[in-house]
DNA sequence: AAGAAGTTGGAATGCGCTTTCCCAATCAGA
DNA sequence: TCTGATTGGGAAAGCGCATTCCAACTTCTT
């Protein structure tokens, strides 16, 4: 037994299609009073419900938004979903979740299947990579991107545009101020810091990663510290975990070189809370302590990490916000409306916040 | 410029939009080899994209599944999303997201939308209620999947079935054995715990926050110690966090009452992790010390708080899995295919594994 | 009071694709 | 060489809905 369908819904009020197309889903006309209040009626007692397929085949536009993302079980975007779907909810929409670990071949996946279910619009999280080995996954995903926005769809991308991609109409990018942050928080950092500074960032190429790196680089040239030296690993906890192992062992062989009198002490900025926190369990595993025997500091600030002791030090972003413009970037109409100018690409941008806490040696 | 379509590739290859379809959409009819050639080129040429709208409409089936949870950000239905997605993805589906914050009334609204967009099935997660509250909610919701089941849809819950639903075919239910489990983690703890027990629960009628209460309760008469109290609050880090606080006023008290003597510890146990999470921050801030001044364990061992000092005592629940079982469960052929008894409704169960850590007092 | 302007419901068309059903062509068997 | 069985491609009928165009009314206008 199928659903039924508005044209069984139409017989039995006694009217035709179109005018229970017409009371049922809201269009412009609106039929009289007694006849609309009968095809609802005839709805109710068929427990119908409209096929949206055919709604969208109709009048090609599905109500539906494609979001694509990493990881979902990963905080960062899990926070970034949740914005996403609070948007789409308020736009009365439906997401569509497509998770890829990053490849941007399988992104342009994503991007091919959010197409072929005509979703309305994509929003595009995660860090751009722009190494060797992606080169031909980025052509192909801006590829597929500019064929998706010049066949009228929207696209907004968290962070870093697409590489390669070309700016058309639909085209937006919500900017978020990675370098200039990290830049930020070395600078808070070193105010307060005697000892060096060492990063862990994620692998070369990972534009999210390498903008921190190259901010926090700044920040300390600015302050007038040396640079410092930049570890690679995963861009996950347990690269954060591998990372913290080898700082272990040298913090440990520093300290017993010199005896009596501890060196200066080391600060380590991960580029994000994830691996910070599994940089902390290494030293921690070690037996060293934080931030007796070193500093630590993150990105991101993810909710669910607030918890941890020592609190980590850490850049807050407006996940939730980030997700939420993205979607509205996408949302309203077409383009052109009678906000700000909307012609072409549209560039948002949000901002964080430096947040010092104990792993850094912060009062609280 | 819209995507081109079948037709037009069809005329480009110069054969009948019949032959196309069957060409580049797996048929049963495999027409020749030269044939398809050409028809694939064309595709190619184009940049064809099939309308799965369309496809949908014809086949009457989508490659969609809904999936419905509380909270995306949560990471408990983080985890359980990764392993749905990656199911999904297996059985080349999308999955389509809905939060509903629990309410029934909004999980009926869910799958209204999903049944309209015609999923070929849904997995929802997130505990069951049976408060007084959500009585109408609950009805409204189980009539609604009786519809989705009997027009032929698939849905899988996870841990309880719907409050009120009739097990009809296309109807799973993915057990999760919380309170035997529960009831486990409580015998264990008491072996090594001569102090009161405390129950931070969720509010009452929250069936898995209920069943975990119920099996903890039965775990500690087994081991012949008296009844908890139990104190409730919201289901998630705030809720836990206030009962905290609450605690915190309790231990202190008793502390200050018996002088020197230290009176026996409580030990706090909390029906999630991020409950737990939130009550130990509490007791934190009160300055009170886990677990000097009290023990605490959660349920759930969600993955982001394993780094969590000191380690959380806690149930691991393997989410990942639960998300795929519910998912492969409304996967295959239909019904009654090849592989176990398949008739009508179906029950899958996990189990999890009692993990004691640092946070009562464990060795490691 | 008669024609213009505005309503209101229905018939018909099309969205893009799948899937019978049909027909011409090919092949095996006799 | 002819018949019956296959095969391979095309024509056409929907899938369920929105929407344009029409026809039949109703309400104003002068």
């Amino acid at each position: 037994m199928a659903a039924s369908t508005l044209t069984e819904v139409a017989r039995l009020a006694g009217v035709s299609p179109a005018t229970a197309s017409r009371v049922l889903n809201g269009s412009a006309r609106k039929p009289g009073k007694d006849i609309a209040d009968r095809v609802r009626q005839a709805a109710a007692s068929l427990g119908y419900i409209p096929n949206a397929q055919a709604q969208g085949l109709a009048k090609s536009s599905s109500g539906l938004i494609g979001l694509i993302v990493h990881d979902i079980a990963d905080p960062y975007f899990a926070a970034i979903a949740r914005g996403v779907q609070e948007a789409a909810r308020e736009q009365r929409r439906m997401v569509l979740l497509a998770t890829t670990g990053g490849a941007p071949a399988e992104e342009k996946e994503a991007v091919a299947a959010f197409a072929a279910r005509r979703a309305d619009s994509i929003v595009i999280a995660g860090s751009r990579s722009c190494r060797d080995e992606d080169r031909d996954g980025n052509a192909e995903l801006s590829a597929e991107l500019d064929r998706y926005c010049r066949n009228g769809g929207q696209v907004a991308v968290v962070g870093h545009p697409v590489v390669g991609a070309t700016a058309l109409e639909g085209y937006h990018v919500v900017k978020v101020p990675n370098q200039e942050l990290a830049g930020r928080l070395a600078a808070e950092l070193a105010g307060g810091w005697d000892g060096e500074f060492v990063i862990v960032g994620g692998p070369e190429g990972l534009l999210t990663s390498d903008d921190r790196v190259r901010g926090f680089q700044e920040g300390l040239e600015r302050a007038g510290r040396r640079p410092a030296e930049v570890l690679r690993s995963a861009f996950n906890r347990s690269g954060g975990y591998e990372a913290g192992l080898e700082l272990s062992a040298r913090i440990k062989a520093a300290q017993s070189e010199d005896g009596g009198t501890p060196s200066p002490k080391l600060c380590i900025f991960a580029v994000n809370d994830v691996m910070a926190i599994g940089a902390a369990a290494a030293l921690r595993s070690e037996g060293l302590r934080i931030p007796r025997d070193a500093a630590i500091a993150g990105f991101d600030d993810i909710e669910t990490l607030r918890d941890f002791r020592p609190a980590l030090s850490t850049v807050r972003l407006p996940l939730e916000d980030i997700g939420r413009y993205a979607t509205r970037a996408t949302g309203g109409r077409p383009a052109g409306g009678d906000g700000e100018a909307a012609e072409g690409a549209s560039f948002d941008e949000v901002t964080g916040e430096v947040t010092l806490r104990r792993s850094t040696g912060a009062a609280a």
